[in-house]
DNA sequence: CCCGAACCTTAGCACTGCTAGACAATCGAG
DNA sequence: CTCGATTGTCTAGCAGTGCTAAGGTTCGGG
């Protein structure tokens, strides 16, 4: 009996191996560099053995999204935490969104760009998406104005940084003037 | 001499031959099923011959993305003529820009999301897509406030639309309710 | 001590983008 | 009109991808 409990354990502990190579990888090299031979290799098993946890690599791919959104998550609180009023909490979020996006492009991806086979906007939505969300949400409540609903206030101004994050990172927008940019998108879009 | 002219003409007409063929494939069955065989398969030729007008699928994708650019900014400057407040125009330009994404998806992203090879906010950016540009310049200049750089509000306002566009298709965004979110972004981003 | 089951690996499939080398058709010069 | 050279194209193949079927090997439970 105990013997089956640790080698529950064991396969568990591999499991987060396999998901910490990956983003490792990923963050390193790219997605592309992460191949079922290469992260086989890194953990020191075959490739079947990924297969064994998760269905495939899209499964891999959405197990370091949740690894990332909880973390995100976490960021976007702890900037938060810190300034007195609605406006620069808007703009401290604004600021660490963007800062996680270019800290973590490939975990941003795996989250936002890549098909993880995740469920977004609907009820089978894994949790730390929809915490991620309510990070966002939490903050931005205080900022929608009359009249608007917080969601929806939220999507937008989550849209816009995103785009502004993908738009950057693919070199589709000049570099720098990140601040500006997000001092017109906080001065325009929150209502105090 | 005139043999020669015959043969750079057919050999442009098979290059606008794979481009559209590429095109076409990509929007009806997406762009994983866009490889170089079936490509091939589809213009009755060899996969070499593919190689011998562009450097690889990456130069396709671009040639792909450079035809959208001019489509869509043609589109843009049609929606944006009819209007007579700049209002309605930025509002028409919102929508005719999310339009276009949504009704060609695998034009969309080899603009904006594949790597096409292109250059962007650059000199040596191609002409299409600094038109493209253009054209959103041009009706969102008239609101960009006072003391805001067209520019900066440009790029701002095409940020936010472009993560609309691409979270909604995604599914990262609930469908429908475009509408009120174009009107709160058009509403509170737009100074008149 | 031995059996059965859980576990892992080897080997392979069908596919990808891309390219070297052989082949045929066409052109220009004599 | 003929012959060599140049173009153009295709066949065949490489290295790599995600994924899987079949076969051992190992190890716990009786």
């Amino acid at each position: 009996m105990s013997v089956q409990e640790r080698r529950r354990r064991e396969r568990a502990e591999r499991e987060r191996l396999i998901v910490a190579t990956a983003r490792e990888l990923a963050e390193h090299q790219g997605w592309d560099a992460v191949t079922t031979r290469r992260l086989a290799e890194r953990i020191e098993y075959s490739q079947p053995v990924l297969y064994s946890h998760f269905r495939g690599k899209r499964e891999i791919i959405g197990a370091v999204a949740l690894d990332g959104a909880a973390e995100m998550a976490a960021e976007l609180r702890a900037a938060t935490a810190g300034p007195d009023t609605p406006r620069a909490r808007v703009a401290a979020l604004a600021h660490a969104y963007l800062d996680y996006a270019a800290r973590h492009p490939a975990v941003y991806d795996a989250m936002f760009e890549l098909d993880g086979g995740l469920a977004f906007a609907d009820e089978d939505t894994p949790q730390p998406l929809k915490d991620a969300f309510a990070a966002l949400l939490e903050t931005l409540r205080d900022v929608a104005g009359e009249g608007v609903p917080p969601g929806l206030f939220t999507e937008v101004f989550w849209a816009a940084l995103h785009g502004l994050a993908t738009l950057t990172r693919a070199g589709r927008l000049p570099p720098g003037d990140t601040d500006p940019r997000v001092e017109l998108l906080v001065d325009r879009l929150a209502r105090m």
